[in-house]
DNA sequence: CAATTGACTCGTATGCTGTACGATGAGATG
DNA sequence: CATCTCATCGTACAGCATACGAGTCAATTG
C-alpha cells in the first residue's frame, strides 16, 4: 500500500517550521480518520484527495507521501471501520446459532453506521479486520459440525446475506420525503406487478426483521447439514 | 429519464445533411447498445460520454438530447441487459424449487455475462425488466405456499443471494496470473486465519457449486415454512 | 414561395477529478 | 560546512460530466 513510508515507526520530526504549522504532522492514522469522517458525512463521492487534504490542513500532494493512491485511502478507511472487538463472552458457549447471529448482526450494524462501506466492499482489498471476521465465522460453523465440503458455501452464503441486506437497505430505504412519490409510482405499476404490489416489497421498511428472517432461513438450512 | 425528447415515438428525419453523415442518426436504442458494448469491453470505468459518442460517430453533447445525464445511460444499459425472455415452459409445473432455481440461475448467468451489471445494480433505478423478475419470483413463492408475512424476507434473501454471489465472484475470481501471488499471500496469513486457510475459502473457484449449495440452504429453510 | 417552428447536432467553456514531477526546506549525520 | 533522508507542497496535465448557445436541417404554416 504505502510504498515510500519507511518500515513502520520512526522518530517523528518535531516540525517547528518557518511558517508555523498549526496542524499536527500528517500520519496514516490522521489521514484514515479524516477519510472516514468525510465518507460518513458526504458519501463516497464526497471524498476527494483535495478535500481530504484541506480537512487535514495539508497540501493535496502531501497525502501521496503516506499513501500510493486514492485506492489505498479507501482500503484503509474500509478496514478501519470494520474493526472487530473480538468474539463476545456472554454468549452461551455451545449455541452456535446465537454466535452466528451475534457476529453477523454486529457486522451489519457496523456497516449501517457507515453506509458507504457496503458499496465499497466488493472490489476493494480484504483487510485484516475483514479476514478476522471471516475467520471467526468459519470457526463457529466448523465447530458446529458443518462439513468441510460445505464450509465455503456456508461462509459465502452468510457473507452474501450480510452484504446484500446492507446494500439493499441502503439502496431502497427511501427517505420519508420520497416515500409518497415512490408509493405513487409503484401504485401505477400495480397491474403489471401484482405480487410485488400486494406484498409491498419496495415499501416495507422493516429491514431488521427482513434480515433476521432471511438469516433464520439460512441457519435452518444449515441445521439439516450437521 | 430523457427529458427533451418528445413523448415517445415521432417520425424520424431521413437526415441527408450537407456534409454527408456516414452514421445513422442517434437514437436511444443505438446509444444503449453502444453503452452495453463499451461496458462489456472496458468495464464501468471505460464508459465515458466522450467515448460513447465517439463510438457512435457523434459529438459528445449530442447524447444529451436523448438522455438527461450519464446516470440515465447506466440505468438503461443495466435494464437492457437484464431482459427476461419470460418464464420457461419445460419446467415441471408443480415443482416450485425447480422454478426458483431456473429463474435465479438464468438471472445469475445473465449478470455474469456482463460483470459490470452486478456492481451497478445497487444504487441504480429498478427498471421494468428487473421488476418483472422480482414479480415472477414472488409469484412462484406465493403459489408455493410461502405466507405473505414471510414473502418479502424470502424474496429479498434470494435476491441477495444472487446479487451477492455474482458480486463476490467478480471480486474474488483471481485471474490465473494473480493466482500464484494470492496463494502465497494467503499462505503467509495461515497462522492468523487457520480456518480460512484450511478451507481455501479465497482460492476455491467452484463458484457455480457455491451458488447452488447456498441456494439449497435457503430453499431448505423455505421448505419448512409452508 | 417565404417565414417560422421544432428536432437535433455539436463546439466551446467551466469546474471538477487523480496524480506526475520537481522544488523546497528541516533535521540528522558525516 | 556538505550531504543525505524525510516530508511537504505548488504547479501542471489530461480526463471527466455537463451548461450554454449557436448552428443545420425538414416539416409546417401563411
Amino acid at each position: 500500500m504505502a510504498a515510500k513510508r519507511s518500515g513502520a515507526l520512526k522518530k517523528r520530526s518535531p516540525r517547528p517550521a518557518q511558517e508555523p504549522r498549526n496542524e499536527p504532522p500528517l500520519s496514516l492514522e490522521r489521514i484514515v480518520a479524516a477519510a472516514v469522517y468525510l465518507l460518513d458525512a458526504e458519501g463516497v463521492a464526497g471524498l476527494t484527495m483535495r478535500r481530504l487534504a484541506d480537512r487535514l490542513g495539508a497540501g493535496t500532494m502531501s497525502l501521496y507521501w503516506h499513501v500510493d493512491n486514492k485506492g489505498d485511502v479507501l482500503d484503509l478507511a474500509l478496514d478501519a471501520v470494520l474493526e472487530y472487538p473480538g468474539p463476545p463472552q456472554p454468549v452461551v458457549p455451545g449455541d452456535w446459532r446465537a454466535e452466528v447471529v451475534h457476529l453477523l448482526e454486529h457486522w451489519r450494524a457496523g456497516m449501517l453506521r457507515h453506509p458507504w462501506s457496503a458499496s465499497l466492499l466488493p472490489g476493494r482489498a480484504l483487510g485484516p479486520n475483514i479476514l478476522n471476521r471471516l475467520e471467526l465465522l468459519g470457526g463457529i460453523l466448523s465447530r458446529a459440525g458443518v462439513a468441510d465440503a460445505e464450509l465455503n458455501a456456508a461462509i459465502w452464503s452468510l457473507w452474501n446475506h450480510v452484504m446484500g441486506a446492507t446494500v439493499t437497505r441502503a439502496s431502497f430505504d427511501f427517505s420519508e420525503d420520497d416515500r409518497a412519490a415512490a408509493q405513487q409510482r409503484l401504485a401505477r405499476l400495480g397491474e403489471r406487478y401484482p405480487t410485488i404490489e400486494r406484498s409491498r416489497l419496495l415499501l416495507d421498511d422493516d429491514w431488521d426483521g427482513t434480515f433476521r428472517k432471511g438469516l433464520d432461513l439460512l441457519l435452518d438450512g444449515l441445521a439439516t447439514r450437521r
